[in-house]
DNA sequence: GTTAGCACTCTGGCAGTGAGAGTGCTAACT
DNA sequence: AGTTAGCACTCTCACTGCCAGAGTGCTAAC
């Protein structure tokens, strides 16, 4: 020991290999590793007694854990943490793997929800981990196109397209019933004068609205509520997480109390702490890896994920990444979101040139 | 014993009241039942050991089961199966609850989708099961209303509105750009055209269409896709199921596992079953009820489901209902899923007059 | 036909045991 | 100095035996 610094950072290349050893072959095995197994597995060329004596620094640093006195050792989230600092900055997927879903992404249909369900999948079936995709979204969303049409007998149907891709489809009772005529009549003004708009833009407009006919006043209720739905679209920082898969990471075996798995899922569904790191991520414009304790759900303590932003910032932005136990494979992990994020862009780049 | 049949159907008085007590004090605690607390809990005028008797024939019947020798008695899904059809057609929901869930239908905004969401929401919330819904569905889908906008420099977004409710939207790639004004009236033949129109329709008159100018080639190309997407949208048995609350069926002790569970969610997510019920449903045109072993998908032998039909038979309909363990309050169930469907029925008629 | 009494059975929890895996320490080695 | 072999020690896990508790089925009395 001696003059070996305990507590603080960067750590001599051996003990970093034995760290890394440890690391991976803990996410294969899911089991705690032991100093006589790691130097069969890995070639490390010294003997077990001398991996227990780094082990035990690596522990005192806070970098591994046993789970009992006798056991082997095991990762803590701080170790993760180094690992993950070590690789960022690496190679890109495998050429195979890119192809792969390059092929998956020449599938789709052009049907713009598709892809961010794809995203998801295709995340989540070369990661084995859960796949998360989120729309693309501007920051202030604008019209594109309205459209009115009767649905029943006093009812209009408000087809909302946003800039942004995504439609929205809104009712509005009507005291009378109306000709088909007049609500195209009213979906014309409101595409003359709102088409393009943000919704404080038509909100400022809307006292200034005649009020005449009858396709006038039926076009003042339905900007009303497209000012609401684009407020309401603004206020949500995350409109909707598409996430595949995450039935494989619900298999894992840290995750065999079904208990457990509930809250994860509540909080997920939830989306508020989900929303939060979305727009962490979108600032920071690149991969992020957020380790476990890491997160400040207690609930989220053992799981990791790995986002990446993509589109273009301040125009539509979005995120993919996926989810799963904090034994998941960075390196593949970090590789795969980044690859896909880069699929991403090159979409948004093409759709929203 | 004697001369009392064991083998087959109606039970006499007595023994019905018994297997009632039996399955509502299960249903209350999740556990094997025993002859002395049954007659504590309800006042059945005769002792331990005549029940003993009584549940004895029920085993030999085939209605409880035992876990082991010295157990308690458990319900079978036979036993359950003659609970139900006792108490198929009776008392409606509870005032109170009644209320409870017209309250929540009322907040809800004029946003069509959310409906379905909310059904399920509610079903979930009351019954302490996993609440689902389908959207309602024509068996061939018309188009209400066709839209086409810019999106990008060489692509056109077309918004399909089905004469059901839902919306699409769809992209098609363009060869040069074209001016808005071109798309509008592209769009505007095609709604001229084939407003109300279902698939074969339409594809029959693809042919006979006018290829002269940019709007035309346009709309032919739009047609194409419309097509395709009412096809598609046919041949679904179930567009989208919406479920909520499935975590709070998973927190049940039956479903401890968290494999089991896993398998559940496979089923669900997979959808070709659950579209056979559904078709299923609205033919008997009334709610139905699933027993485990009844299901055939092995996965599925733990829970049982209580659906309904809504909508109008042979214009558009859905199913609402809840998915729950085998042990599930039956007659609360079956009333709140009935009194949905209902409330469904009302919106149904309200939109789609 | 119903009930009290009783012997019987099975589970679930608890303590005890032994093998196995892995560690940390000490002392020898390079 | 750093590295390694040897060894005592610790802790888990699987297995066993044991006991209390709950519930049953049978028999005999009411």
């Amino acid at each position: 020991m001696a003059r070996r610094k305990d507590r603080p950072g960067p750590l001599d290349l051996r003990s970093a290999a034995i760290l890394r050893a440890v690391i991976e072959e803990h996410v294969a095995t899911a089991q705690p590793v032991g100093s006589v197994s790691l130097v069969e597995k890995h070639r490390l060329g010294v003997s077990p007694a001398t991996v227990r004596n780094v082990m035990a620094e690596l522990e005192r640093a806070g970098y591994l854990g046993q789970p009992h006195t006798s056991a082997g050792r095991v990762p803590t989230d701080a170790g993760y943490r180094l690992y993950v600092e070590g690789i960022a900055d690496t190679a890109p997927l495998e050429p195979v793997e890119q192809l792969m879903i390059r092929h998956q992404f020449g599938q789709v249909e052009f049907a713009s929800e598709q892809w961010f369900r794809l995203a998801a999948a295709t995340l989540a079936g070369t990661t084995h981990a859960a796949g998360l995709a989120t729309p693309a979204k501007a920051q202030a969303a604008r019209v594109r196109r309205v459209d009115l049409v009767a649905a029943g007998e006093r009812m209009a149907s408000l087809v909302l397209v946003f800039a942004e891709g995504p439609v929205k489809q809104l009712l509005i009772p009507l005291d009378e019933p109306l000709a088909q005529e007049v609500m195209d009549e009213a979906a014309r003004r409101l595409n003359e004068r709102f088409g393009g708009r943000v919704a404080a833009e038509i909100e400022r407009r809307l006292p200034s609205l005649e009020r005449h006919d009858e396709a006038a006043r039926l076009a003042v209720r339905a900007a009303e509520r497209i000012v609401k739905a684009l407020k309401e679209f603004d206020a949500s920082a995350v409109e909707d997480v598409f996430s595949e898969g995450l039935l494989n990471v619900l298999a894992e075996p840290e995750f065999a109390q079904s208990d457990k798995v509930r809250r994860i899922f509540a909080v997920l569904q939830d989306r508020t702490w989900l929303a939060a790191l979305v727009v962490e991520v979108v600032d920071a414009g690149d991969v992020r890896v957020y380790i476990g304790t890491e997160n400040e759900p207690v609930e989220m303590r053992d799981v990791s994920l790995v986002l990446a932003p993509y589109g273009r910032p301040g125009r539509a932005t979005g995120v993919v990444g996926v989810l799963g136990p904090t034994r998941l494979s960075y390196p593949h992990a970090i590789s795969t979101v980044r690859y896909v994020s880069g699929l991403m862009n090159e979409l948004v780049d093409h759709l929203y040139a």
